[in-house]
DNA sequence: CTAAAATAATAGTATTACTATTATAAAAAA
DNA sequence: TTTTTTATAATAGTAATACTATTATTTTAG
């Protein structure tokens, strides 16, 4: 697993002297393949400010008209300054992607532990999947909600280019296969012989972000509706899709 | 139904008179909203040759890096007399995607005449999704096949733009909806009870360019591998979800 | 044969996606 | 503390893209 936790104290002495209160932060660091970035871009301020802006913008105005000069612009550096973080706005976006993946199985991870029964983890991964944007909001510089929207939205262009292949042999998309593979592993556990373990997985987690674009912008491709709770209303549908299916 | 077909008679006098041959060719239109285009590109030389060429294109070196200028070159015209028939190349790949969708509808349409049975629709309705380009080529100037190719690959980035809600006020979607309606009626023919038709409808057509795509390039979201007949795995993969879901 | 329409040729513009160079500021090492 | 290293900012520049506009030439239709 490449996520991992730091654990960070701070003492703040107030003066006078030995009128102190500590503070203790726990912070989550998701640690991506090294081939996405030039430079680590959590560990410094303007990296995180780039991460942090970055969604904000891409939700805001789509990937198409997102960049680099006008995210310099909002966050008061420059364009070669950016460059030396990402190679390019594409790759930018893998990262965030990927960080989006490694944090939902980082929620199934936790939301799992101790939980026996495959049926109830299958229940927790598909919770994950449609409402990993309500959690507990971990990482200061990543606006889950947001990155939920873009991962909707821009989520599968990030594999529909030509050098798909090329970037799945740097290990660009381990992240999604490995969340993918988790998965199929309690599906067949529930059902040692369903024949579609992976293509189940992977459907499951397609079909949550499809829908609820459709339910928003193409009304007519899907049954959800945002007249009622649309989240909620794509994880019946999905829970029924899964038990049906392996019933 | 937006198809239509135009019967065509060719007389060829050959010389001398009087003895002559009839040779007659039926060509199917296929006939799409037509904001998609400045100018019906299937009504002349030109705009045919822009169709094909651009499927060849993009198939070959994908969306992103096809542009009119390189068609222009390619086909032997200018950019300029290119944006007189498509506003601008977005605007083209809709079309070519609309008219793939409209294609699948038409094959379904004469595949299923006579046909009452809606198990056995249903089936056919799954063979054209994933054979589509492999049925008699139809129009001289598409090619069926790397259309297919363009659609898997490139299909959803039609509608994942900030421009959709726009765009699909002025019916630049009315294909794929229509399509996934007359399957959601064959699905409420077998199963009337089955609660989400329309989002079976979209998930088996969005299941198959998926898993296609993911056998080719990310064979590790999903069970379908290419040293079979991807294909024809990826028909029973369908049809199983399908009856399963239905029964 | 003429008029109208379609296409080609050519030129030009703002924006994008970068690369390169140098100056300055901040952090780490001596 | 000073020096050295490293990170960032400022500035400039380039090839390609996604167009628009204008005029010339060719094709088609009446």
């Amino acid at each position: 697993m490449s996520n991992f936790i730091i654990f960070e104290m701070k003492l703040k002495l107030n003066p006078p002297q030995f009128n102190y209160s500590v503070l203790m932060s726990i912070e989550i660091k998701i640690s991506l393949n090294d081939g996405l970035y030039l430079k680590e871009p959590q560990d410094s301020k303007l990296g995180r400010n780039i991460i942090k802006h970055s969604i904000l913008m891409i939700d805001k105005f789509g990937f198409e008209s997102f960049t680099f000069k006008k995210l310099a612009e909002q966050i008061n550096s420059t364009e070669a300054s950016i460059y030396r973080y990402f190679e390019n706005k594409h790759l930018l976006l893998l990262f965030l992607v990927n960080w989006y993946w490694e944090w939902v199985s980082y929620l199934i991870g936790i939301n799992t532990i101790n939980v026996e029964d495959p049926k109830k983890k299958l229940k927790i991964i598909i919770h994950s999947f449609v409402y990993a944007s309500k959690e507990n909001p971990g990482i200061a510089y990543v606006n889950e909600s947001k990155l939920h929207g873009i991962v909707i939205f821009e989520g599968n262009k990030t594999y529909h280019t030509k050098e798909v292949d090329n970037e799945n042999s740097k290990g660009f998309f381990k992240s999604y296969k490995d969340l993918a593979e988790s998965v199929s592993i309690v599906i067949s556990e529930i059902n040692p012989t369903f024949k579609y373990p992976f293509s189940l997985a992977t459907n499951l987690f397609e079909m949550s972000n499809n829908h609820i674009f459709f339910a928003k912008h193409l009304p007519r491709l899907t049954d959800i509706s945002i007249r009622k709770n649309e989240v909620d209303e794509v994880e019946s549908m999905l829970n029924f899709f899964a038990n049906k299916l392996l019933s």
